[in-house]
DNA sequence: TAAGCATATAAATGATAATTTATATGCTTA
DNA sequence: TAAGCATATAAATTATCATTTATATGCTTA
């Protein structure tokens, strides 16, 4: 877990934060992009090359990650860097991984 | 975190399954639904009355939950009850609601 | 078996979002 | 300053999804 103590705590009544950030990662090409930049900054054709998909899709999902506040953006001459805003978002994701692999291992066993 | 030692290991290739987790949690409602019944099973009646939404959305967001595994039905007469597949979703959740409550602190602080 | 409640389902609608295609912007270098 | 590369943006298209409205199904009880 993230927070054994969490400092924010939650209300049936306003889970919109939780909400938009799950928007974030429902896609799975944005999922890839996050995992891609996981270890270090990398400029968008680097990502381009690596994840086989065009550029303006990949500028669209890297805009859609700088709005949710995932990532952050550094110009270094004609080369746009895009790097993690916080690490820690590669554990949420590995926790999402892991609770829907647990899920589907489960319906077939059962 | 959920596993300190994951079973399940991410691949930048298939990342559908923890994407297609992540939309079923996209949605205010449906969170809502799910903390809603995160201490018991409820009938769809009772649910309905607590987040006074319309019945027909209760059953089609019941009906995305129990497509994304992460609730049960049992009938009981003629009520229907709604339960957590696996309770450990509350704390994704959680999670979820402390990182993105973080991003935006910080965004507020610098 | 008719009536009534609980829930599901279907159809229609409106909104949002992913992707593609085409074009613009901005930096660098000759 | 023209040419070229890196990236962003805009427009068009298609797909997906939340919500509403209307209706059907299934259980229970009189």
């Amino acid at each position: 877990m993230l927070n054994k103590n969490p400092k924010n705590y939650m209300h049936v009544e306003n889970l919109q934060a939780p909400a938009f950030l799950a928007k974030s990662l429902s896609d799975e090409n944005r999922l890839r992009i996050l995992l891609c930049i996981s270890h270090k900054k990398k400029s968008v054709s680097a990502i381009v090359e690596e994840l086989q998909l065009s550029q303006p899709l990949i500028s669209h999902h890297l805009k859609e990650l700088k709005r949710s506040l995932l990532v952050t953006v550094e110009r270094n001459g004609p080369f746009i860097y895009y790097e993690l805003a916080d690490k820690r978002i590669i554990d949420i994701l590995r926790d999402l991984n892991d609770f829907a692999m647990n899920l589907l291992a489960r319906r077939k066993t059962f």
